[in-house]
Parts: C-alpha cells; sequence; structure tokens
DNA sequence: TATAGAAATTTACGCGCGTAAATATTGTAA
DNA sequence: TTACAATATTTACGCGCGTAAATTTCTATA
C-alpha cells in the first residue's frame, strides 16, 4: 500500500497522526473518539491497511470476542443450516465465531471444549450430544464458561436451554397421521444417540395412547450417525420380513425415514397417498433434502430460526451483564407440519 | 485440583520445581527436554492442569500452528464431508484446524481470507468458489500466506492444487451410458457457480465427440448453491414441455440429480434401468446422499481421501521447509465408476 | 472572549510468554 | 576420579497491545 512499513499499533498512530492510546481506543469502539479523529484514523487505515494483533489484543483484554459454537455432527445438514444461521447472528454481534464439530463422538466433544477452553471465549453455544458417560465433564465446563445450549438439553448444565418441544411436534404429526388415515407405528434405532429421540419416543407413545391407539415400536440396531443406513438396511429387513401393524410409519428424524423411503423403493412398496400406493412414511425435523425424496417427505419442521436467534441473544446477554442466569430458561419452540407426498 | 492457584507458567514452573524457560522448551516439544524434567512436568500437569496461553505462546512465536480450511459451503454434504476428513489430519500432525465457509458468497470467502490473515495461519488449505470478480484478491491472499488450493483450481494461485481428473471422470461415466443405452444429454446451470462444471461440460462434449456422438446441453437457470432446487424446478420444465433427444441424462453434479430424480417422479416418469422405465439419470461427485435416492443414483465418485491427504501434506511440507514452492504442483485424481439403480 | 467539560496526549506499567546468552549443574565415558 | 558434553538455570529483553493517571488541547456554551 504505502512505504513505510507498519509494523504495530505504534507505527500505525504515527503515520495517523494520532496517539497510540487513542487508536486503540478507536479499535474498541470507532464511536468512542470525536469524529475528526475517527476520520483521520480511517484516512489511514485505507492506505495503509493495518490491523491490530490479534493475540496481543486478546491477551491484554479482560474478555475475547470468540464465541464457540459446537454442534453435534457438521455432515448432517440439519446442523449445518443451523450453524450457519448461528455463525451469521454472532458476526453481525460484532463477535468471532469458532465453529467445532463433534463429528458424533463424546471424546470429540470434550475435545471441543477443551480447545475452546485455551481460546478463552466470553460465551459458548453449545449443542450437546447427550451421551451420559461425559456429561460430567460438559457441566464442569459450562460452570467455568458461560454456556448456553441449544437442540438437546443437559439435566441443569449451562445458563439456558432452546430447543423444539418435542412433545408438541409429535403430538401434532400424530394427530395428523391418525385422522388422515391409519395410526403410526414409531421406526427408530433401539439405543439413540440423541436425547431428543428418546422425548419423541415418549411423546409418540403419550399421543398414541390418548387417541385411543395402541403405540407400536420398531427398534432397529444400529450405530452412530449413518441414519439413512440405517433406514435403508434395517427398513429393508422390516419391510420384508415382518409383518406390519399398520400401514403408516412415522420415523424418529427425516434421516431415518430417507433411509426407509429407499428400502421401500428397492422393494417394489409404493409409499405416498395416492391409488394404489401402500405405504405412508413420515419423518420429524424438515431435513433440507425431505423435499425432494420420493415421494417428498411428509415432517415436522422445527423452528430452527427462533433457535438460533435465542440462543444467540441469550449468550450476548450474558456477556454484557457480565453475570450468570439467575434462574435457568428452558424454552422450547413449536414445530410446524409439512404435508407432503409420502403421508 | 490445588490449592495454590497457578496463573501462568512462572507459578507452574514454581510448583513443578523446573525453571520457566525449560517449562517453555517442553511446552514447544516434551521430547526436548531430559527424561527426568519431562517426568517431573507431566506430574504438575496431571496436579495442576495448567495450560499456557495461547494468545501469549502465539505473540512470541514466530509461528503459530494454525492451519485454516476454507470451504465453499459447509451445508454441502460433500464439503462437509472433506473438511472433516482434512481436520483430522491436520489435528493428528499437531496442528489446529480452522474451518470456515464460505457460504458460496464471494465476498464471504474474502472475509474468511481476512479473517484468517489475523490469525497468521501457517498455511491455509483453500477450496475456492471461482468466481473471477474477486480472484485477484485470493491470489493475493496466497501470496502473502502459503496456501495449497484443493477441489476448484485457480489458475497460478497458492502453492499446489489437488482436485478431480473431471476428463477423466466425465469420459468414464459417458462411456458407460453410451455403452449400456443411449448417448446422454447434459443437464446443467447456465452459469455455474463452480469452475469445475465448465471442465464437465467441456469434457462431456469432449468424449461425446470422440464417441460419435452430438453433445446436447441442456442448460437450465439457476442461481446459488440450491441444487436441488433447480434440478426439480427446471427438470420439471425439461421433462414436461420439452422434447428430449434422448432417455438418457447426465447431470453436472449429484445435487442437480438429486432434484432432477424428483421432478420425475412428481410428473410419472420412471427412471431406471428396469423394465417399462423411461428415463436414465446419472450424476457426478457421489454425494452422500446419492445411493439412497429412488432409485439409486449412478454416478462418479470423487477420491476425495486423496485429495484430503496431499493436500494436508503438502501444506505440512510448506509449513516444514519455510518456503514456497519451486514449482507449482498440479495433481488430479481419477474419478470410479458407482453404477446404481438410476442409469 | 472566557470557561467548563470533553477528548486527546504523554508517560508508564503489565500481560504471559519466547528466546538468547552466560553460567551452573548434571550425566556419561575414559 | 577427571573431563567433557548435554541440560538446566539465571537473567534479561522484547513482543504488541490494554489501560490507568496526569496533563494538555480542543470544543461547545454562555
Amino acid at each position: 500500500m504505502s512505504d513505510p512499513k507498519i509494523r504495530n499499533m505504534e507505527d500505525f498512530a504515527a503515520v495517523s497522526g494520532i496517539s497510540r492510546p487513542t487508536v486503540s481506543k478507536y479499535f474498541n469502539d470507532p464511536d468512542s473518539v470525536r469524529k475528526s479523529t475517527r476520520e483521520k484514523i480511517e484516512a489511514a487505515l485505507k492506505k495503509h491497511n493495518y490491523r491490530p494483533n490479534i493475540y496481543a489484543v486478546n491477551q491484554n483484554r479482560r474478555q475475547t470476542k470468540n464465541i464457540g459454537l459446537v454442534v453435534p455432527n457438521l455432515t448432517d445438514p440439519f446442523f449445518a443450516g443451523i450453524a450457519r444461521t448461528i455463525e451469521g447472528l454472532i458476526v453481525k454481534a460484532g463477535f468471532n465465531p469458532l465453529l467445532l464439530s463433534s463429528h458424533g463422538g463424546p471424546e470429540q466433544e470434550i475435545a471441543n471444549l477443551d480447545s475452546l477452553r485455551s481460546i478463552k471465549p466470553a460465551a459458548v453455544l453449545l449443542a450437546p450430544l447427550g451421551r451420559a458417560s461425559l456429561d460430567e465433564q460438559v457441566a464442569e465446563f459450562a460452570r467455568e464458561v458461560p454456556t448456553v445450549l441449544f437442540d438437546a438439553n443437559l439435566d441443569n448444565v449451562g445458563e439456558a436451554f432452546f430447543g423444539s418441544d418435542n412433545e408438541q411436534s409429535v403430538n401434532l404429526i400424530v394427530e395428523y397421521l391418525c385422522r388422515s388415515g391409519e395410526a403410526p407405528a414409531f421406526f427408530e434405532v433401539r439405543q439413540p444417540i440423541n436425547p431428543n429421540a428418546y422425548k419423541r419416543r415418549t411423546a409418540y407413545k403419550a399421543a398414541m395412547e390418548r387417541l385411543g391407539h395402541e403405540p407400536h415400536l420398531i427398534q432397529v440396531d444400529g450405530q452412530g450417525w449413518n441414519f439413512e443406513e440405517i433406514g435403508f438396511r434395517e427398513g429393508a429387513r422390516v419391510l420384508t420380513s415382518r409383518k406390519l401393524p399398520t400401514n403408516t410409519i412415522l420415523c424418529s428424524n427425516d434421516r431415518l425415514a430417507i433411509g426407509l423411503l429407499s428400502a421401500a423403493y428397492e422393494n417394489g412398496i409404493r409409499v405416498g397417498l395416492r391409488e394404489g400406493d401402500a405405504l405412508r412414511i413420515a419423518g420429524h425435523d424438515d431435513h433440507p433434502f425431505s423435499r425432494f425424496t420420493c415421494p417428498s417427505l411428509t415432517t415436522v419442521s422445527q423452528n430452527y430460526d427462533a433457535i438460533a436467534a435465542r440462543s444467540v441473544e441469550t449468550a450476548l446477554l450474558l456477556i454484557e451483564s457480565k453475570e450468570r442466569m439467575k434462574t435457568r430458561e428452558e424454552t422450547l419452540f413449536e414445530g410446524k407440519l409439512e404435508m407432503r407426498g409420502s403421508a
């Protein structure tokens, strides 16, 4: 840009004709200096494109401008989407998001929190895996760093939780399925990784009983996050070998449903609402791809814009007040029925 | 853990009975100190769980241990997958990966590079968007920071490039389609965001001509990264309104194909290889979901394990040698045919 | 034009660590 | 035991910035 190499704030202050402490003030808050001063600095900024050394800044500031964001699995488009939304909100608030994925593993989750610790974030947004084994370590982290949970709740961990009202959403789709056809069976993995899955199972049973139907769980074996694979493999077994008590299947999540749809297709079982269709399949979450399955997947969408917004909002509040919450807030948002072709 | 609060390396050195400079040496390389010293430090480490302040460390070290990783769009499972693989390799090498997504926008890409700059990474792995408008800024970045490109190439930018051999892979699938049925038309967006898309178009034309067929491009309008949406919307128009010159369509990527499959389904057009199927559809990339479409998608897989491995390897080499490459390396890996149900 | 209050400057210190040079201590081999 | 090399310690400085206190300069109002 210009001749004299700008090595630090000292140099930059010199070329801009302002003292270093004032320049420092400017970078912490441009509006905290006089307009004429601000203009001088910004003029110099255009010429020399200097930026404060982030390490020196963070070493001396009481608080960093970093906000950690930990999701269970970035290869799941659902979490990729919500992560992106949250990132945007964090940036808009003038903070620096640090996105980490736990890749489905509790150890990685702990490792993520550990590496966040060393970055000294002002706050952390965490969508926990919810594996009991390591929950105490997560809780310990949340005691050290202001933490907001989202998507999945852990009892009494963090300052607040924002997620979906599984009871409401499952009830919504069960009711819909019951009034539009046969009562659904519930398709899920036997030992889910996600705490929400347990809530959905319970909610399914309750909804069925309330409506005067007998719940029917189809629990299949499967580990990890390959839900499509599990849904496909185990779905094929269920569809071909077992006698289904109903022609309607509600899946614990959309990714299972996608696998199950594929299994049905491979086995020549027509899914949908049209004349001659033999099976109805519904999901939960409104996965980005669920509108492009064949047939398109009827499901319940989560209000993740609201979840993202409130989570970030709360984290910013914690940062601003420099205090912890007096009472832990738990807010559940309602799901919305997405009626499509599969059920 | 213990009574005396450890605030810094000074304190920690005191409780471990070792001098601070030696402790500093230990943290830079545990093997650089005598075994008995190492054991003392590690004993203290277990008691007090001290960790060096990362900001102070990075301020003073000549080089950070950070490696930047920028992908075009994390909500695309393809990139989420390769990002995860690369992250793992970086961690294994003892470095700290910083994952950023450009969310499909060139401005965001520049913003990402900008924020990486302030983190002073030892190297950066970049899968560029390849929008001509801002390429010069990317090139400028690569001149400042050792940069390895992957997935998409930019002429003469960065120290090396690793990606797929689109010519080979497209040729592979065109040949397969031609010998197993009618020659394919090529379905793509008119003005792709991805440089690879142009290469594939060219490769398609060349392959067709070599095989004695007339190329047929089906170019549709569409902006951004909603490929499924584009494939669905425009695919429906093409399938219903236009006279297709062939019963076989090769899509520029799997996500377009997923949308197109959905459009075909909605319009009652049976896709596949079975008796009575009216259309064959093939894709490119081997998207994680492509084996669960209905029917499962025939496509070409990219060797992204190799791409990831070589990219990281090269970045580490650059870091170690503290030099730039003498000659810019470009390595293309071959695709593999994934024969499934759709073509 | 005088004057109070706001803003900028000067001066100075500290953050936690890397790193270098000189010195002291340890370990190893003859 | 001696002697030499490998390690550790002591001492000291610097990195780039935040921040505080005292002082000076500026701006707005009477």
